[in-house]
DNA sequence: CCCACACGTTTAGAATTATTGACGATGCTG
DNA sequence: CAGCATCGTCAATAATTCTAAACGTGTGGG
């Protein structure tokens, strides 16, 4: 078969599964490419699903986002989902071992919203390079103290404060104490 | 490269993996492929992880366990696990839209017994082609009127009624009764 | 207006995966 | 023990995917 493989239901559908994905995370085709050590092309390719990737390719570019290959197909993208969401029920997105990360609910289409559960272990630190896309984020700290510098600013978050701002502006995260830090975040959506 | 796709974690190693899950639903190389419409000497290739399959043959392949893609990236083959599992944690594996079977818990590697919630909508028939593995089955009907035909022998099974027989006889499950019927099933180890 | 830039898309060719058909090993049966 | 069947594996070839390098579009500045 050379033409067949087009449209199929919805939960195999690996491209609009990658693409949605994708624009979730605010990543263009040639910025999750670099990530990933992976081509452009490669997945404009597969976003069309006009090829059907290898295993080994899909894991490389999951590992940009980065997902798993289990979270990946059980991402729930419909609208009408589940409303409340035990603790070990939050899709876990890890950056780094001394980070944590969990998202709020498997619902991932037609978010408004994205919001984590993150948990930084003492001396982690994101580093500033990290622009992200083009929204506002904000979050209060839960546990710990955060060093956190945003643009030329910088303060230190006990339990109870809080940060607001757009996510253009350079900003990093640092857990400089000896106890780990854990927030509650909220970025408003990401580009599309 | 070429020479390196060898030997990774473990939650990465698709052919372990699958030779895994082949195994625990008793089947060969040969007939996993014929039921895929794959040819055998690919899952061999995939099982040594000398290949990376596209998504497209792995989706074949497991449609020939059945299996979804979802639950082949989520099972968790580690000997220690959890003992305790909610209804929602039982793993789906459809054959056909009116027969659904849940299989009790995601713990799969040296399973001594493989156990199953099984709903027969009515109408519902496996047809008796089934022999499937070696071992031995038995099951206990919880709700509805089960119609069993095992060898020569047919029997109405109504609920607390059970069954025990060798798999290898022919057997066959039907519901011809209005109401749906759910009974819970095990299975001694298929094959290895 | 035109240039520079970033976006997703496309195409030819390189790289990888799937098929075909054969092989050795093992087990069963007469 | 030969004959036969089935198992998993392998090599050569066919088919598919991935890369590299273009293209076309849209947007923002100067």
């Amino acid at each position: 078969m050379s033409a067949a493989l087009q449209s199929e239901g919805s939960s195999e559908d690996i491209g609009t599964r990658l693409k949605l994905v994708r624009q979730i995370f605010g990543l263009t085709q040639r910025e999750l490419a670099r990530r990933a050590g992976v081509t452009n092309g490669a997945i404009s390719l597969i976003e069309q699903n006009r090829v059907s990737p290898s295993i080994s390719s899909l894991k490389k570019i999951l590992d940009g986002i980065p997902l798993s290959l289990a979270d990946f197909f059980t991402l729930d993208f419909s609208p009408s989902e589940n409303v409340f969401f035990t603790a070990g029920e939050l899709t876990e997105i890890s950056y780094d071992p001394a980070i944590t990360m969990r998202m709020v609910g498997r619902r991932v289409k037609d978010r408004a919203l994205q919001m984590l559960k993150e948990t930084y272990q003492p001396g982690a630190d994101t580093g500033d390079a990290m622009l992200r896309h083009g929204g506002e984020e904000c979050g209060v700290v839960i546990a710990g103290t955060l060093t956190l510098t945003v643009g030329v600013q910088e303060r230190l978050l006990n339990p109870g404060d809080a940060y607001y701002f757009r996510s253009d502006i350079p900003h990093r995260f640092r857990n400089m104490s000896s106890e780990a830090v854990v927030l509650i975040s909220a970025n408003s959506p990401p580009s599309f």
